[in-house]
DNA sequence: ACATCATTGTTGACGGCGCCTACATTGCTG
DNA sequence: CAGCAATGTAGGCGCCGTCAACAATGATGT
């Protein structure tokens, strides 16, 4: 008989998914620099060579993290943006959950920017930002339509909008700024992006 | 006699500088993953100890380095403000400036900003920083003084000046955003977070 | 049903790494 | 010029990522 029945067979089952949620928690618990395959291969009960089977290497484990963290941003934005809010609440409620996206997952918000990808995910990645930034890109040209922002080049002015947002959260995710205080300004920022830094 | 008179004598002489030196060559070249200290002292010609005469351990390393990219882009920034020129142009200038910077440091600029630095150089860090933003805040100080722009809290009118232009770093930085196209659209990014986005 | 084969897991090994300790050489200081 | 602190060397420890060879399993076609 087998020596151990309480032992999982000897093929996992869904191993790809438990070590992408391993990874995930020791990304928030510890940081991406802490992450080792073959810990993750020991917590997830494996031998040291098993998630060689599902990522060619540790990157490829790290481009398949930051893939579903865009896509869980842009779900996040997406169920944040109410076309029916007036301009700019519409722009803080989606702020304010980009934020908390990054206040929630800082080490895997910079993954998802860290610029090491594989060219082989990266189009799948790209595909994922765009998803991602839709959001903002819809709420411009909205805006735009009805007259209430400035015209001119949509993808310029959802990146100046969308800039300060990031330059927010990279602070944040990099430690330099407390996220409570990105939090406390964020109402603020909006209503100075949206009116500018000139007197009215 | 000694086996090698063109042999460097037992000790460096300066071997702390050559090792930053070294190191942010590297850093440049192949990116701060790609940065081992054995390799480094190899190139350096020393034994694969004796960086840790100078740095406690890697992150002082890194740490260090971060610092003079704080000195450095203070320096950058320092020489790059004119208070003699119209607002618009002299935070056209100085945003222009810190996004050469950033083009040219990539990978330093990432390791400015990464959180994981040593408390005991966080104060050196802390002071390093302010003389960098430094800058914007005197261009605040100075605007709002002569009522250019709207009154309020300095330091957070400087974070939203400072925020778009790192966000725009950031996205460089990680490789998201081409260099070309970020500098291309400066002066327009500089319109807009003086004006605004509403329509005048 | 069952042989075959691709998939998925294991074991063992290799070289590289950061860091530590013990020791060697050098420059400084009294 | 003796002694000591500073600086460099040699060797070893445990961990890492990756690879190759092998084992178990699940799926497929007849």
């Amino acid at each position: 008989m087998t020596p151990m029945p309480t032992q999982r067979p000897y093929h996992h089952g869904d191993l790809r998914a438990a070590l992408l949620g391993g990874a995930e928690r020791t990304l928030r618990e510890r940081g991406a620099a802490a992450l080792s395959l073959r810990e993750l291969a020991r917590e997830t009960g494996v031998s040291h060579a098993a998630p060689g089977r599902h990522f060619r290497d540790k990157q490829a484990l790290l481009d398949a993290l930051a893939l579903t963290g865009f896509e869980r941003l842009a779900q996040v934005l997406g169920s944040a943006d109410d076309a029916g809010l007036p301009l700019e609440r519409r722009l803080a409620a989606l702020a304010r959950a980009y934020l908390g996206f990054t206040v929630d997952n800082t080490a895997l918000l910079e993954l998802m920017f860290s610029r090491k990808h594989d060219p082989d995910v990266s189009e799948q990645l790209a595909a994922a930002v765009d998803r991602s930034i839709g959001s903002f890109t819809r709420l411009v040209a909205d805006a735009q339509q009805r007259g209430e922002i400035v015209e001119g080049d949509p993808e310029r002015i959802t990146l100046v909008a969308a800039a300060g947002l990031h330059g927010l959260a990279a602070l944040v995710a990099g430690g330099s700024l407390p996220p409570e205080e990105a939090l406390a300004g964020l109402d603020e920022h909006v209503r100075l992006v949206l009116h500018g830094l000139r007197p009215r």
